[in-house]
Formats: C-alpha cells, sequence, structure tokens
DNA sequence: TATGATAATGGACAGCTTGTTCGGGATTTT
DNA sequence: AAAATCCCGAACAAGCTGTCCATTATCATA
C-alpha cells in the first residue's frame, strides 16, 4: 500500500496550486473558473475533481499546508521566547517579516482579489496564533476574549493591506511599529488633548 | 419627458432589491444567480437586463442609495453636534442603534452571506464617516491619516461581526463601550502587568 | 526485469447560468 | 384617445459545472 502519496498526485496538485496561485494574481479569486485552473494547470479535467471537490477545496487545502507549517514554527519560537511574556503581540514582526517576502503570496491572498474563502481561512489561522498569545498575558476583564482576539486579528489584516495598498515601501519594522502603536495604544495617545477647552484646532502645531 | 421616473420603473427596482436582500438572507450573495433574482422578484430576464447590467451592480445601486442617506444624515447631526469635539468616534454609538435596529440587513451584507462587494462598499462609507471625524479631533503624528481611518473602520467592523455572531443579545451600548475602549485604550490597559487602571477609556462619556 | 495491480488521465456528456434579441402587449403620460 | 414608454416571454449561443468511462502510466512484487 502507498503509504506515501503517488508522486503523479503530488505533481498534480502542485501544479494545481501553482496555477491557483498564479491565477488568482492575475485576476482575482472570484472571476476564476476551475476551467481555467486545469487549463493552467494542463491537467484534465476528471483530474481535478479526482482531487479536489471544487476550487474552493483546492484553495482551502493550500491554506491547510500552510497552517500546518505556521503553527509548527510558531510553537517552536514559542518554546523558546520565554523572555516577553508581557507582549500580547509578538507575532506580528515575524509576520510582516513574513509578508514581506511573500509580497506577491500575501497581496493575491488579503487584497480584493482572495476572496471570501482566502481571508476566512487567513482570519481563522490569524486567531488561533493571537488567542495563544493572549491567554497568557491578558487578563480577564470586561471585554470577552473573542472579541480582542478578532480585533487583534482585524487589525493586523487592516494594516496589512494598508501597507501593500498604500506605502509598499516602507520597512516591515515601520509598518509593525505602527500596528503596535495603535493596538497597544489605541487612539487616545493621538488626541489633542490641550484642545479639549480651547475654542478651535485652528493652528495645526507640529511636534514631531 | 419625465421629470420622475416612471412608475413601472420604480416599482420593478424596488421588486429587484427586495427580492435581493430576501435572497442574500436566505441563501448568502455569492450562491446567488439572476435567475434566482428575477424569479423571486417575478420580472422579467430582459427587464432585469434593463435596469442593472448584473447583480452586483444591483446591490452596488442599493449602497449609493443608503450613501446618499446616511452622509445627509450625517452632515445634520454634524452641524448640531459641537460640543464633543474631542472624541473621534462619535459616530459609533449612532451606528451601533441602527445595526441593532436594522439587524437583519447588517446581518446580510457583514457576515459571510454579504460577498466581498458589499463589505467594500461599506468600508467606503464608513471610512468616509470616520476620516471626517478623524480630521477634526486627531493631530498629525508618526501614523498616517490614512492608516487610523482603515483601522477604526476595520475594528467597527469586527465589533459587529462579532455582536451578530457571539453575543446578539448584548445591547448597543455594551457593544459600543467595548468598540471604545479598545480602539480608544488599546490592549495596553488590559495587560497583567498594569491591572490597576482600567475599566474607563479616556474620552468616554458615561451613557448609561 | 517482467507482470499484475493500482491509480491517474483525458474526453465526452447533460444540466444549468448568462447576457442578448425580438415582437406583442400593458401601462403611463400628454 | 393617442403616443410614448416600459414590461413580458421566449428563444438563442456561449460558457461553466460535475460525472461518467475506457485508456494509459506508474507502482509493488516476484
Amino acid at each position: 500500500m502507498p503509504r506515501e502519496i503517488d508522486r503523479r498526485s503530488a505533481r498534480t496538485r502542485k501544479a494545481l496550486h501553482q496555477a491557483l496561485l498564479e491565477l488568482m494574481l492575475r485576476k482575482g479569486y472570484e472571476a476564476l473558473s476551475v476551467q481555467d485552473i486545469i487549463d493552467e494547470a494542463d491537467v484534465g479535467r476528471s483530474t481535478f475533481y479526482a482531487h479536489y471537490t471544487s476550487k474552493e477545496d483546492l484553495l482551502r487545502s493550500g491554506f491547510h499546508m500552510l497552517r500546518e507549517e505556521l503553527t509548527e514554527a510558531q510553537s517552536a519560537s514559542h518554546a523558546r521566547a520565554e523572555a516577553s511574556r508581557d507582549d500580547p503581540l509578538r507575532f506580528s514582526a515575524a509576520m510582516f517579516e513574513h509578508a514581506a517576502r511573500y509580497a506577491d503570496h500575501f497581496r493575491t491572498m488579503i487584497g480584493g482579489r482572495g476572496g471570501a474563502v482566502a481571508e476566512n481561512e487567513i482570519r481563522l489561522i490569524l486567531s488561533d496564533m493571537v488567542r495563544q498569545e493572549l491567554s497568557s498575558t491578558l487578563q480577564d476583564g470586561t471585554i470577552p476574549r473573542d472579541f480582542v482576539v478578532q480585533f487583534v486579528v482585524g487589525a493586523f489584516l487592516t494594516a496589512l493591506n494598508w501597507w501593500f495598498e498604500r506605502k509598499p515601501k516602507l520597512s516591515p519594522s515601520e509598518v509593525d511599529a505602527m500596528f503596535r502603536s495603535l493596538v497597544l495604544g489605541g487612539l487616545a495617545q493621538m488626541i489633542t488633548k490641550e484642545r479639549r477647552q480651547a475654542a478651535r484646532p485652528a493652528a495645526g502645531r507640529d511636534n514631531d
């Protein structure tokens, strides 16, 4: 019995995944048909359906593999990083770096091209990571854990998207700094407290 | 010449919009076909294409109308609300109330059922509102305006989604309090190290 | 290396959706 | 009432979907 998967299978699947990625980058996920995929991958129709039930299934399987890699890598880094227990956003820096390295992939998945499925999968993966981090650093309060987790994940995706769409020239650490500043400190730090009783925010005084 | 639109036209469009909403609530936007819509609205195929070019066009037109209503309402409230100029999140409370009243609509548009188009339209509308609010309360800092706006909008949508999906029993003001606490104060207030001072966001005015 | 077993492959099929076109019929406006 | 406008229903080609089957290539074993 083939304990490992047949090489033919593996090759086909790899071709399909690659074709999907390429086409998503070119046309976007939603506008994509199975026909396009098998055409790009040079694979027969029935071959596709022998491996996956739909294009959504194909995409999901890709994320499934990615998820295993990431959780593995994270558990490893989790083991050796005991020092900064009071930082609930340990993941962000590494993730921004990762995103910069695989910019095409992330761009494809997160922007409008990614479709609802991709974004959802990403949310799930990130939610797990964030939940794990928050469990050790956050105290129980009036705000449910779930809510905080979703908040952090949403902010991260927002940051990533803004980065790619608006200021792709920024370095990962710069974006990370903004992200951390907003998520950790909130908006309060940016409000002009001195003007609360003043008449009008007329003269914008720059103080770096 | 028809200064107003023909009643027949108006009736047909209304029927189409209503059918779209109904079907989105039932099956979700993505899984929807034009066939379904004209079937539900009891309208001929060619009639549909006489008014809209696609189901996306139909959805967009709905948001276009909504947008005009909202911006109008907001500019009105903007005119009479000069008191709390130091609150960058004036919109949230009213929006959560609005969402509670039209729960079905929001649920349909924002959750997974809404599709990418709906969420994008909503993001655009909210971005305008938030940008306008932030322009008067936020001072220039190291973090670009765009980034902050997207951050706030994302957090709001996250809150809304969490509310509907997880704790629909909560009142609008409760969710609003959580939202404000996180967005204004950030995560720092919830970290174990600094557990003593929390509970209240800086610019929060108690509403119950 | 030869051979049977296994699994992937390609092409063909029916069913469905899409967007367009047309003339007859109904409703609104003048 | 007459004219203008809009709705309707049907039919059309084109495209995609998911499933079938016989064929072919690859694997494990002797």
